[in-house]
DNA sequence: CTGAAAGCGCTAACAA
DNA sequence: TTGTTAGCGCTTTCAG
C-alpha cells in the first residue's frame, strides 16, 4: 500500500495525498476528508523511508554512549528520549564500550545512515579525535557530553567542580578535617575538575590540600575496595572523610573500610558521585553528589534539535554545565540511622527518577 | 557525493560502482581496484537510506521494553547489540514506560520506518492485543520477550518456574522450614510463575504449600519493604525463609527485617530474582537466582534475525525458556559473611558482566 | 564484464 | 485547488 495506491482510490494524484499528509493548506478541505477516509479505512502508514529520501533527512538522531547498562547513562537516555519524542523524533543508541574502534565505527555507521544529528560521550585522552573533527568539519549536528582536548563544540555536562565543591565542603562542615579524595581512572577528564573542586573546597576553608590525600582509585566497586585498602595501609594517615570520585568507589571503599573495622561514618564519613545507582539502599545509605541526568539528556536533545533546525549556521560554542545536588543520607553522618522511611523520602526528593533502577522484572 | 560522482570520476556507470560497493563477483578485478581507490580517495560513503528505499530492508530492529534505566532491560539489549553488530543491523530502542498508548505508538513508528523486526516485552494483561495480532497477520518478524495470552508466537524469556524452584530448594536444604514467597505485581505473569515454582518445590520435599505464605509484594523497594512490615506483623507467621519477586523486593524486605530487629540470614533468609542489579554490593550480599539477560537478548536477536531471513515463510512457533542460575551469596546463610574477596569471586564466576551496573561515569 | 533504464515511495516546483 | 514532472541515491534486470 502506497501513496500511489492512496492516490488511485480517491482518484486524485500522489501529490495531493501527499499534501495531506503533511497537511498543507493549500488542499481543499472536502478532498482533504475525503482523502483521510481512505487513509484511514486502508490502515495506510507512510514509507518513512522514502520520505526521508526525499526530504533529505530521517527524523533519527544517534546517541552513543559507552555503556547503556549503566545507570547514569541510561538516564541520560531517557532525557534525550523525553525531547526527541516531543519533536517526533527517534533516537538510536550504541554502545561503544569504551572502545575507540567501536566509537569511529559508530559515527561513521550512523553518518551513512544519515542520523539527523548525533549526541556523544566520547573517550576523551589518548586517543585520535579525527572523527569527531571530521564532524566539526563537516557541520554534522552534534553535541558532546564530555569535552575533547583541542575541540570547540557544544557540550553539555554536570558541574564536577561544584558537586566536589559541596561535598567536601558538606564533610569540612560536619567537622571533618582530614579529607581525603580518591580519583576516578586517568582517562577521565573529570576526575581532575573533581580534584580541584575538592582542592577549591578546602583552601576556601583554610584547610591545606595535601597531595597525599589525594588517592587513586577508578570507577568500580573493585577499585574502591582496592584503594580503600591501600589507602589504609599507608602509615601516617587517618582521613575522617572521604571523597570518591563516584558512588561505586565510594561503595568499595566503604566495604574496605568495614573490614579494617572502622566505621561510617562514625570513625570515617565517605561520599561519593553520581547518585545514579543505589545508593540509597545500601544499610549505610550512601550520602552523594547528584548528577542531573535527565536534564543532561534533555539539555543536549534541545540543544541538538536546534542544531539540526539551523542547518549548521550558528556558530557560537554552546558549553552547559547543569548543577549537580547534594544529596545528604547516612555515610556521612548528620541523618538519623535507622530511619528509612525518611531517608527514602529525603531522597526521593533530591533524585527524581532515582529508584528506576532498582524497578527490577516484571 | 553520491555513486552517480564516483561513477563519473572513474569514468564508469553508477550499476558498475554498485557493483564493486557490494562486491559482486561480475566486476573485473582491475576496474574494481581502480573504483575502490577512487572511492577511498573521496571517503565516499554510500546513503543508507537510498539503498534501504532500493532494497525495501533498512538493517535496523527495533527493540521495545519497558525502561531501559531497568539493568535487567539494558543487559537484555547489550545481548541484542551483539548479535545485530556482527550481522551487521542496528538497534533502535524505545521505552513504553509501561504504557499501553506508548507501546502501540511505538510499534507504529518503528513499522513505518520500516524496521526489518521488532523485539518487544509487551504489556501483558488487561489491555487491547491489537497491535501484536496486526504484527502477526501481517507477518512482521517480531519476538516477545514475554507471553501474550491468546497469541502464539516467538518468545524468549527466563525459565522462572526452575528459578523459583531452585531458590526454594536452596533454602529447604538449608533447613529451612516455613518458607514464604512475596509475590510481583499483579500485572505480571512471571510473578504466577516463579510461585509455582515455589510450590513445586515445596511439595517436591513433602512440604505443605500455605495460602497465608503467599503475600502481595510488588516490583520496587518500597513495595518490597511495606510486604516486610506488614508481613511481620501478622500474628502467627513466623517464617524463617523468604523468597521475594526479584531483588528489588527483597532488599525493601530485608531491610524492614532488619528494622524489626529480625537478622538475615540468622533469623529469616531471605533470596531475591534476577540479579540484574548490585544485590552483590550489600552489606548482607543477596543471594538470588540470576536471569541469562545478556542470553535472553542474544537469543531473541537471533531468532528475531533468522525471522527476517525467512520472510515469514516458517510456521513453527518458538517458544525459548533460558534456565535461570542460582548466585549464592550472604542473605540466606551457608557463605562465609565478611568474604568480600572470595564473595566477589564468586559472583564474577556465575554474572557475567554483572558489575556494569556499577560502573558509575567516568 | 559493463551500461542503460526503470523503479523503490515520497516530495516539491511548476503548470494547468 | 490539483496534476505533471522531475528528482532523492541506490539497485537491478537486461542488453550489449
Amino acid at each position: 500500500m502506497t501513496i500511489q495506491d492512496i492516490a488511485r482510490l480517491a482518484g486524485v494524484s500522489p501529490a495531493t495525498v501527499s499534501g495531506v499528509l503533511n497537511d498543507s493548506p493549500l488542499v481543499n478541505a472536502r478532498t482533504k476528508a475525503r482523502i483521510l477516509a481512505i487513509i484511514e479505512q486502508h490502515k495506510y502508514k507512510p514509507n518513512q523511508v522514502a520520505r526521508a529520501l526525499a526530504l533529505r533527512h530521517t527524523g533519527i538522531i544517534g546517541l552513543l554512549v559507552k555503556d547503556i547498562s549503566n545507570p547514569l547513562y541510561s538516564k541520560i537516555a531517557l532525557g534525550v528520549e523525553e525531547i526527541c519524542e516531543q519533536k517526533m523524533y527517534n533516537v538510536i543508541i550504541g554502545n561503544t564500550h569504551k572502545e575507540w574502534q567501536r566509537e569511529v565505527s559508530y559515527v561513521n555507521i550512523l553518518k551513512q545512515r544519515r542520523m539527523d544529528g548525533l549526541i556523544l560521550f566520547p573517550l576523551q585522552k589518548g586517543v585520535d579525535l579525527g572523527h569527531i573533527h571530521e564532524l566539526k568539519k563537516d557541520r554534522y549536528p552534534f553535541v558532546l557530553l564530555a569535552e575533547v582536548p583541542g575541540i570547540e563544540t557544544d557540550v553539555i555536562r554536570a558541574d564536577d567542580e561544584q558537586g566536589a565543591f559541596l561535598a567536601t565542603q558538606h564533610l569540612i562542615r560536619l567537622g571533618r578535617r582530614t579529607i581525603a579524595y580518591i580519583t576516578g581512572p586517568a582517562s577521565a577528564l573529570a576526575s581532575d575538575r573533581r580534584r580541584n573542586g575538592y582542592q577549591a573546597a578546602l583552601t576556601a576553608h583554610d584547610l591545606l590540600p595535601k597531595p597525599q590525600l589525594v588517592w587513586p582509585g577508578g570507577w568500580c566497586v573493585e577499585d574502591g575496595y582496592r584503594a580503600g585498602m591501600n589507602f589504609c595501609m599507608s602509615p601516617g594517615f587517618c582521613p575522617d572523610g572521604i571523597l570518591c570520585y563516584n558512588d561505586s568507589v565510594a561503595i568499595g571503599f566503604i566495604r574496605a573500610l568495614q573490614e579494617r573495622n572502622l566505621h561510617v561514618p562514625d570513625d570515617v564519613a565517605v561520599i561519593g558521585f553520581d547518585d545514579a545507582g543505589f545508593g540509597a539502599y545500601l544499610e549505610t545509605a550512601l550520602t552523594t553528589v547528584a548528577q542531573p541526568a535527565l536534564a543532561i539528556g534533555q539539555k543536549a536533545a534541545e540543544l541538538l534539535l536546534e542544531r539540526i533546525g539551523q542547518k549548521g549556521a550558528n556558530e557560537d560554542v554552546q558549553k552547559v554545565f547543569l548543577p549537580t545536588q547534594l544529596v545528604i543520607r547516612e555515610s556521612c553522618g548528620g541523618l538519623a540511622k535507622g530511619s528509612y522511611h525518611s531517608s527514602m523520602k529525603a531522597n526521593e526528593k533530591h533524585t527524581e527518577h532515582s529508584n528506576h533502577i532498582l524497578e527490577v522484572s516484571t
